[in-house]
DNA sequence: ATTTATCCTACTAAAATGGTAGGATAAGTA
DNA sequence: TACTTATCCTACCATTTTAGTAGGATAAAT
């Protein structure tokens, strides 16, 4: 039970950047990877996640910088978890297509599901903007 | 974000000891394993560690079977989850000794520390007389 | 023309996962 | 007493996932 570290990175990335809304500085990768301590290509991969996802945009072309694609109260710690993965599934048999062997005879299924929504919600119901204010 | 087997089908096997609390049934490793559709030898595994964990107890020795150790509401989903793991840590950095580079300029601990406590309050709050009654 | 930051894909070492295998031990059974 | 069989215990292993590295193409600014 552990979030991978692209989750991780991606959620610090974000926060980064929803710091910066307001200024029109502009924040490179570069320097993005170097205030996270992690390498610029393994960044890359991260940022180019959250790209596609629609989270961040590239304004100006290369040479120019990121920033977030929405306000920071409009993206949620679960937006960006989807980034990287699929939709929260604890366990295999919760997804779309998934099924254990015990079949609907399982009986804890219905426990698992509600955990899942637990966790699921705590992350859809927090937002950058939420994550901004517990740092000061 | 995902549960291993071993904390699921020991979940199982706990559950099925908690229908029979009552009978004097004795129940084999080889009939759990039947029942929950894995080898015998895997769940050797599986039961050793509830062995060791206290959750579960031999009576008479060899051919003779389990049963629970304590009363299943004495018996909690995190008691299951840590006879096979370490104590709930969704990053590494909540471990005892365990940090990451950003030390304590990390402004996001304190999110990933209270999701930790709400995964963590659940597992410890659902004990095996409610999943039980879950069932019904 | 050159620099350099983004973009894109492939590869890889190490660790975790989900088991299997082999055999020792001890209790019940013939 | 000999035999069966269920528990007990340790080692091993194939596959998948994780956490990156590497190489280079592209395009904008200087």
């Amino acid at each position: 039970m552990k979030f991978n570290t692209k989750t991780r990175y991606g959620l610090r990335t974000m926060l980064e950047l929803a710091n910066n809304v307001g200024n029109d500085e502009v924040i490179f990768q570069k320097d993005i990877a170097e205030n996270q301590a992690v390498s610029v290509k393994y960044l890359d991969q991260i940022i180019a996640a959250l790209k596609k996802a629609g989270l961040v945009v590239n304004v100006g072309g290369k040479k120019s910088g990121y920033k977030l694609n929405k306000p920071p109260e409009d993206i949620s710690v679960y937006d960006i978890y989807t980034a990287f993965e699929d939709d929260l599934a604890i366990i295999d048999c919760l997804l779309h297509g998934g099924h254990c062997p015990k079949g609907s005879k399982c009986s804890l299924k219905g426990y698992w599901l509600g955990l899942n929504q637990v966790i699921r919600s705590n992350m859809e119901g927090t937002n950058l903007r939420d994550l901004l204010q517990k740092q000061l």
